[in-house]
DNA sequence: TTTCTTTCTTAACATACATCAATGCGCAAC
DNA sequence: GTTGCGCATTGATGTATGTTAAGAAAGAAA
């Protein structure tokens, strides 16, 4: 069995899984690879997957009616990306997602999760986890963006993805945060004056 | 048999309850009056139940260290309000959760549901759609603050929650659009100078 | 190397919204 | 009725961030 990442975020994190169920997960996935500035998904496609990034990075981004970036999330290897609403409910998505570097990535359809789901309680409990943890994740994000100042905003994502700051364009990021390019910049060099 | 809200909730959203699930889960229930302005959750409190309001309104908000308030969410009749993240995570509560309105609140603990997902798939589906539900709603409004000006999200406010708008103070709509009482006051100026 | 393209920085100016302070309005208590 | 209190409005002014436009750096391509 190939050595995906995929196995070590499950075995990792749900109990009981034996390389049998995990072989059978892997025969129903298959392997997409991307260059960077390629689309997984864009609007008014119907998403159908959930996307685990074994390598590369992914991004989920809207634009808004003025023509305006807005990034959703980033996902680099080891972590799982969706557009729920898409999935779930079977509605188009609203949504770009694209990989930023050559990535890849495994293509996993919502009924092998619940295949999972329905044999194993320990897994259900986990997705059920990632479940919480997205909306704790997404309600953090809602209080900062409610009353937090870009400055700050910018110093708790440094603080939170150090990684990924390196890896993505500066607009990349001031889209994350909700502010124009040029006011980051402007908070950088703030911030650097303030250090020295 | 008391003719609860819940009771509708639940026998209009999940198959297969019955007369005897929904009395045992009553009978675990106790059923709280609470004065408008009194408080369900204090910060630094352990939230150890969801809320379902039988009657009246409740409001989840948040104070920021500069001392300002964020409404996360309203609920009012027929609404479920839990602080998901002290629930699930057992880690004490970063909000209020208050009484606007004189209201009566059914006070479930999370055990009570988990057993009753147990034992009704239909039940835990149920569960699982509020969850993505909300994921869902949360991500537009993390959407909204990032890309639409004070006027457009009040005028989405208005659309999405026409009841509630009529029924909580200005000052705690303006603290959940994230914008000053001053302001929106303006705003809702401007709106009325333009309709006429 | 040189050229071309993308990203980042900087500055001047514009604007949305916040803040502060004063006034007005509705409503309960007396 | 009058008083007092909470909430909404209004105006003057301040500030953070957006916008526009230009140039500098940094990579990619040739």
């Amino acid at each position: 069995m190939k050595n995906f990442r995929l196995t070590t975020f499950l075995t990792s994190n749900v109990t009981g899984i034996d390389n049998e169920s995990l072989n059978l997960l892997f025969d129903k996935c298959s392997l997409k690879k991307y260059k960077g500035g390629e689309y997984l998904i864009q609007p008014d496609e119907n998403c159908q997957h959930s996307f685990f990034v074994e390598k590369g990075l992914l991004r989920q981004y809207a634009i808004d009616k003025k023509g305006k970036e807005h990034t959703i999330q980033f996902a680099p290897e080891g972590w799982l990306m969706t557009d729920r609403e898409s999935v779930f409910f079977s509605e188009p998505s609203k949504y770009y997602i694209q990989a930023i570097e050559d990535s890849t990535v495994l293509m996993i359809e919502p009924k092998v999760f619940e295949a999972l789901a329905k044999e194993n309680k320990s897994f259900q409990r986990f997705n059920n986890r990632l479940l919480q943890n997205h909306i704790r994740q997404l309600q953090y994000r809602i209080n900062l963006l409610l009353s937090a100042t870009a400055e700050e905003r910018y110093l708790d994502f440094i603080k939170t993805y150090p990684d990924i700051l390196l890896r993505v364009p500066q607009t990349m990021v001031a889209t994350y945060l909700g502010i124009a390019p040029e006011s980051l910049s402007r908070v950088r060099k703030n911030l650097a004056n303030k250090s020295s």
